[in-house]
DNA sequence: CGTAACTTTGATTAGTATCAAAAATGGTGG
DNA sequence: CCACCATTTTTGATACTAATCAAAGTTACG
């Protein structure tokens, strides 16, 4: 039963990117998959290990980081319940980093043998995972800018914009206020910044009258203003293919 | 004649991905590319354009990049010989961000239309071209760390050994000695810093015997020492497949 | 040769990091 | 339900890295 929901959770992410015909989806309803319940903090995939699994988030959040040698996190993307967490290493010989649950979170696990098997064998499927993860590259992409190229308001305003957006494709935002489950300690890295000028810059934000903050709840305030603080265009999240293009004023 | 090789090309760089068929080969042999010549600076793809055509860099560079409103630039990625130009843009609606001609250079260019047909027709070639952009995509992920977490000795460290390896990939460095067609404002927009502290840096490097540079020829004279500085490990360009993993000692 | 683009150097400033510590919050076991 | 401990957030003071501004060399090129 659970399995059955969380493969239907997978059939209609890839349908969001492309068109399924039935013999597609009745491949996907037979892949071999279990469920899963991941503590905070706990791997779904380690660095430099041979990937064996892809999953898909069902609830919770996850995130994906590198380490550097000096120790420094960066956290190179923050995923949301609906999407793929590791189709970026599935396909590849050994995984370059590391993928981590954000909070506790409730996973489908496909073993990546047969996951290799159905892209083989159903084009289309393929074809979907494919512009499935061309998404995930634009993000990074545009988080290269975001981290190289802002100071550190636009780059938490960025955050904030395009969160707020992703969460309402995933269902968990109303209007612009949603529960953002990072301590600044992960904004900061994320953004490329220290906690502590990650607190600073917040309360600057809500100084302006941009957002405001409850605990761990944001609400933006301002959503013109803090996209162009923010330098936001949601372009670069592809909402063309059914997305929610127009609830978004975003430019 | 031209368009034969230049086809010839595009199998290679498939093949060092996935190994293809004849009849693989046969359907890129029948692509009706056309061969151009690039001036530099020229745009070969347009941010918020649809892309009509994907390229493949037959000789000189290339780069993608975006720029910010408020002017400025960052430099997502650097193209060399070989690689595809804009994959990344080609499966889906519109381009996210621009693709310019680095030097004068040669590419072929493959209307977007047969693309999509060809990799609906042979699988295997969309597998291969779909872990062209995953590697693509694993760049773009280290990059961020570049930007996000390295001081700005490291980040140019960084740079210099990435494009040392890639460069050895293309066939276009001996040795550690290279060929880079970048100016430093070219290079300060990769790693985002200023033109004037990529000067210094790059001269820091020099006067720690790391490096040395005669105009735009790089000879990294430390290997090793350049590696550690830069926090630089091979593992994300992922030459598993094909790469000139003997060739480097790159841990 | 002359001019524009690029590199180099110097002086100063701005933006973040760092260091340190206090306040708030959240969860846990008694 | 309270007391306690660990984690997170907040604030303050100071240090540094890299940006900015300005201008002199240098190189490439038409």
């Amino acid at each position: 039963m659970a399995e059955m929901e969380a493969l239907d959770r997978i059939v209609r992410r890839l349908e969001s990117r492309l068109p399924l015909d039935e013999a597609d989806k009745a491949a996907i309803h037979a892949l071999p998959v279990h469920r899963r319940n991941m503590e905070p903090a706990s791997y779904l995939v380690r660095e430099g290990e041979a990937p064996e699994s892809c999953a898909v988030l069902l609830s919770g959040f996850a995130y994906r980081h590198k380490v550097t040698t000096t120790g420094a996190r960066q956290i190179i993307a923050v995923h949301m319940p609906g999407e793929f967490l590791d189709l970026q290493n599935s396909f590849l010989e050994v995984a370059d980093h590391n993928v981590q649950a954000l909070t506790r979170c409730d996973v489908v696990v496909i073993p990546v043998a047969a996951l290799r098997k159905l892209a083989m064998d159903r084009p289309n499927v393929a074809h979907a995972m494919w512009v499935d993860t061309l998404i995930d590259s634009a993000i990074f992409r545009e988080w290269i800018v975001n981290v190289g190229r802002r100071d550190s308001i636009a780059r938490i305003a960025h955050l904030l914009c395009e969160f707020a957006l992703r969460l309402r494709v995933a269902g968990l935002a109303e209007e612009y206020s949603y529960e953002l489950p990072m301590t600044q300690e992960q904004i900061a890295d994320a953004v490329g910044l220290t906690p502590v000028h990650v607190n600073r810059v917040l309360k600057e934000l809500g100084r302006q009258g941009l957002i405001s903050r409850e605990k761990r709840a944001v609400e933006i305030v301002d959503w013109d203003r803090l996209r162009q603080i923010g330098d936001f265009s949601a372009r670069y999240l592809h909402f063309e293919r059914g997305g929610p293009t127009n609830l978004v004023s975003a430019h």
